[in-house]
RNA sequence: GGGCCGGUGGCGCAGCUUGGAAUGCGCGUCGGAUUUGCAAUCCGAAGGUCGCGGGUUCGAGUCCCGCCCGGUCCA
């Protein structure tokens, strides 16, 4: 890999004196002041030394520092911006902000738009997950962080500065606003590469600890080979909380930004503080440790006990309680960030890493024996969070909402996975094995969320044993390698893409005249004899959920048909069949315009539902998905709970309303960044936008979106709103299918036609339908009863009637009879009641069911111990009768019988028991 | 998006492998016995579209297909 070392000697070294050193430890190089340095400062080279030696005498809490950073920055040139919300809306390629420079890419790195200003400076919330196990346990470890930065993007037409002033600012904020000495400071040299871009970088550590991270991002990384930027952007990022954990000296960072949440949390658990020695310790061993979850954890417990001279379970004692209240303290701040800005709960996507946080907490908090609800716990976070973010602050009863039916959820499977685990180790138990097989643990868990160390601790109680082997999870992870992801079919093959990229953009009529109907267009290119590219078309492509539109292109007397149409590019496709236009013809192109009104009015409906389920429903309302239809067209939304009625129907009501209102719907082009900076992240509704224009569509004051799509003038013109049903596709996704203008109006009245026909059925108004189906539905329940009891009695006189008519067969008594005047169910009940006051009697009888007969042969305990089978006899019985027949030893059934034939049936039983079991 | 599990009286479940009467089980409800009263116990009773719709079969809670609802894991 090719560098250049003299981004690395910025002049600020030169003036302080710094002198370059090779770490005798990790083989890299850093910046220092003192010649005599042997290693580089950083972990695991050195442990901490910031907690017994101060490095400044500085002492700053989170608000403090953040702003001594930001106002330094402003002092020196830089524009303030606000944060970014944690959710990357204008990313399709990351669910969450794991950095400053997230919100500049793809788009400002790339050179797409402007920054929103040039130089800046942030402080960004971020979140990492990489380390989820660690969080509580390292001492360091935050799944939500702030990435204080200055960001610089230098273009070909304006350099703003690069390593010199980079590093200067770094040296100056340091030794002046923190008042750190500059000989505690080292800049370590290292390369950074990260999401396809990479640059030279310096690590600067005071004390032992990273403090911050200056990149130079200059080279494009592809197939692991360096290509330089147009733009090269200085990227920035100092780690808000280790600065005030390094001005703080507490132990563990956790006690230095979440100290009076963790005091408060101590009380209500009655943990009680352990000894600093212990904790200080603690920390600096797992700084020397390079941490990945799991065996490495068990060597620095060992490790720590070693030091102290305790046993590794007496350490254990001490430090879990805390570890956990740490823990507990992270996640929940994590989760405020993410849940006010907008993530649910789900199965799926990001919703699913907020499940994980939450679920994780509950676990925590069993551990502790804490018995208060999440939201307490929360609430302590959030009241913390809102001291710098008053909008969490205000979004609390959502946030609460949320976290409680998730809770509530959690434990109902935890409940309902408790009966399931007791009840597979009892089965297990029972077939006698040792161990509960590994089978049972993966679909335990698989199906059922039951951790596998969950179904030990059950399994333990029950005096069984679960054995876990260690690639428990790669077992699980290999069961669903088998799906094989379904591949999409492209609508336009690749060849005839590459040729089309060639051609210059189509001109977009359907824009410029979104009313236009028919137009005349040059023939461009026809290729594969089926796809025409016109100089310019009013036919919409495919795109934003609103499917192309139809038509036919007219020339000279002839007649193509268009079937589908696709943008490549900038480029519109038109596939058509029948004529084929030959490249330079003039053509007249006519829309099929039923439908594309149709579509138009569902595209503009959609955007004012989404603007009515956010009002009803709350901020934390998105656009999952949408499709747009003729017919019918449907809405995904994020929500955390089903959809109620009452809910649905406030929607429906309020979105009509807007449609009433007769709104303007404006569409025109913005700047990306001045549309995100108008109306905020809202506008990615649909998913991202690619370019650097945006074509925003604005409902009045009702909805604001990104959108490529065809929208009606007005909301008048898109009739009536109609929500046909809702349908929960993914925990967190609801989906609302709708129609709109006539087809809703065809909606209410088939509905309303069925509603008529049943009430015609029932013979009442359409009024009293409903409750003259309960008055029918409780009637043929108590008639079912009464009918019931009648052959019931009906059983018990006839059995009283035909004991007389037994007879001896062989060694067993018979009765064979045709009853026809009673169903199946009775002829069973009768013969039950006979063969139980006779256990020594068959009885086989044959009872009409439409054309044929039905059989029931009953065979009393007695003559079954002699031999006779039920089931068996039943078949023999069925055949002679010219039907089938089976069933169990006591009981047999048939049926299909010929009822000419049922007579020589029953002659054939009688000559089966007396043959068969004949006196002996 | 894909996989897996589940849906049977008010609640919790068995029955499904191998089709043959829902004599189902426990809790709860109601009535009775015992008791000064309660609790406990005993006796008895009421309570079921077996999620919905097709199919196979002489016969489906059970087998097959589709759908709905819930749960869960993975990306």
């Amino acid at each position: 890999m090719e560098t250049f070392p003299t981004i690395y000697e910025v002049e600020v070294f030169k003036e302080k004196g710094y002198v370059r050193r090779k770490c005798v430890s990790c083989g890299r190089n850093f910046w220092t002041v003192n010649p005599d340095s042997q290693l580089c400062g950083d972990q695991p080279c050195v442990s901490y030394t910031f907690m017994e030696k101060p490095a400044t005498h500085v002492r700053l809490e989170t608000v403090e520092a953040r702003e001594k950073f930001l106002s330094f920055f402003e002092k020196n040139g830089h524009k303030r911006i606000g944060k970014y919300p944690i959710v990357a809306r204008w990313r399709d390629d990351v669910y969450l902000v794991g950095a400053s420079i997230y919100n500049f890419q793809p788009w400002v790195t790339d050179g797409i738009i402007p920054p929103p200003a040039n130089p800046l400076t942030i402080s960004q919330p971020c979140i990492r997950f990489t380390d989820i196990d660690l969080i509580g346990k390292s001492g360091r470890h935050l799944t939500e962080f702030e990435m204080m930065a200055h960001h610089a993007f230098n273009t070909p037409e304006k350099h703003v500065y690069w390593n010199n002033e980079t590093v200067e600012f770094c040296y100056r904020f340091f030794t002046k606003e923190l008042g750190i000495p500059p000989e505690k400071i080292n800049f370590i040299e290292d390369m950074w590469i990260g999401g396809g871009n990479a640059g030279e970088d310096f690590e600067v550590v005071v004390g032992g600890i990273e403090l911050a991270t200056l990149v130079f991002m200059h080279y494009k990384q592809r197939d692991s080979e360096l290509y330089p930027l147009k733009i090269q952007t200085v990227d920035t990022g100092y780690g808000l909380e280790r600065i005030v954990w390094l001005t703080k000296r507490t132990p563990t960072i956790y006690d230095a930004v979440f100290g009076s949440v963790i005091e408060r949390l101590r009380g209500w658990a009655g943990v009680k503080p352990p000894e600093e020695k212990v904790f200080v310790e603690a920390s600096k061993l797992a700084g020397l440790i390079e941490l990945k979850a799991g065996k490495n954890l068990r060597e620095l417990r060992a490790k720590i006990a070693e030091k102290l001279g305790i046993s590794t379970v007496d350490l254990e004692k001490i430090m879990v309680p805390m570890e956990t209240i740490y823990a507990i303290a992270d996640f929940s701040r994590t989760l405020i960030f993410m849940l006010g800005d907008g993530v649910v709960p789900s199965n799926a996507e990001a919703g699913y890493l907020a499940r994980l946080l939450i679920r994780r907490i509950l676990r925590n908090m069993d551990s502790l024996g804490l018995e208060v609800p999440l939201i307490e716990v929360l609430n302590l976070q959030l009241k913390e969070v809102s001291k710098s973010f008053p909008e969490y602050g205000e979004k609390a009863d959502l946030i609460f909402d949320m976290v409680r039916v998730e809770e509530e959820r959690f434990r109902e499977t935890l409940k309902k996975g408790e009966q399931l685990a007791k009840k597979v180790v009892a089965e297990v138990k029972a077939k006698g094995f040792q161990k509960i097989p590994v089978q049972n643990l993966i679909t335990l868990y698989d199906s059922h969320g039951l951790t596998p160390d969950y179904v030990s601790q059950i399994a333990e109680k029950m005096g069984v044993k679960a054995e876990i082997p260690d690639d428990f999870y790669t077992q699980v992870a290999k069961i669903h390698e088998k799906a094989a992801p379904t591949m999409e079919e492209k609508p336009i093959e690749s060849k005839v893409e590459e040729k089309v990229k060639e051609l210059s953009p189509t001109r977009l009529v359907y824009y410029e005249q979104p009313y236009l109907k028919e137009f005349k267009a040059k023939v461009l290119e026809v290729l594969e004899g089926k796809y025409v590219v016109l100089d310019k078309t009013c036919f919409y492509p495919e795109g934003g959920g609103q499917p192309s539109d139809l038509g036919v292109l007219r020339w000279d007397g002839f007649e193509a048909k268009v079937v589908d149409v696709q943008k490549v590019g900038n480029v519109v496709v038109h596939r058509v069949e029948g004529n084929i236009p030959v490249k330079g013809v003039e053509v007249t192109g006519l829309i099929d315009w039923d439908r594309r009104l149709r579509l138009m009015r569902s595209h503009t409906a959609t955007h004012i539902l989404i603007g009515a389920a956010r009002r009803v429903l709350g901020d934390h309302v998105w656009q999952a998905g949408a499709s747009k239809g003729v017919e019918r067209s449907r809405l995904d939304i994020s929500h955390y709970l089903r959809l109620t009625d009452e809910q649905v129907q406030l929607i429906e009501k309020l979105a009509n309303e807007v449609v009433s209102k007769n709104l303007e719907v404006k569409t025109f082009w913005l700047p990306r960044e001045v549309a995100e900076q108008k109306y905020g992240f809202r506008i990615y509704q649909g998913g991202v936008v690619p370019g650097k224009e945006l074509r925003i569509v604005e409902t009045g004051d009702w909805d604001v979106e990104a959108c490529g799509g065809t929208h009606c003038k007005t909301t008048g013109e898109v009739g009536l709103i109609k929500i046909v049903r809702t349908e929960r596709i993914q925990d967190g996704v609801e989906r609302i299918f709708f129609t709109v203008g006539s087809s809703a109006i065809n909606h209410i009245q088939q509905t309303e036609a069925k509603l008529r026909s049943m009430a015609k059925t029932i013979g009442c108004p359409v009024e009293e339908t409903e409750k003259a189906v309960k008055g029918l539905v409780d009637e043929i329940k108590s008639l079912r009863r009464e009918v019931e009891k009648l052959k019931e009695n009906l059983a018990k006189q006839l059995t009283l009637t035909m004991l007389g008519e037994i007879k001896n067969v062989g060694r067993v008594k018979f009765l064979g009879k045709t009853l026809e005047i009673v169903d199946v169910e009775t002829a069973i009940k009768t013969a039950f009641e006979l063969v139980k006051r006779e256990p020594n009697l068959v009885t086989v009888f044959t009872v009409p069911d439409g054309e044929r007969m039905r059989l029931v042969v009953m065979v009393g305990g007695e003559a079954i111990k002699v031999g006779v089978d039920a089931g068996k006899l039943a078949y023999e019985v069925a055949k002679a009768g010219e039907g089938k027949g089976g069933g169990k030893k006591d009981f047999g059934q048939g049926g299909n019988l010929n009822p000419k034939k049922v007579f020589e049936a029953l002659k054939a039983a009688e000559k089966i028991l007396g043959g068969r079991f004949a006196d002996s």
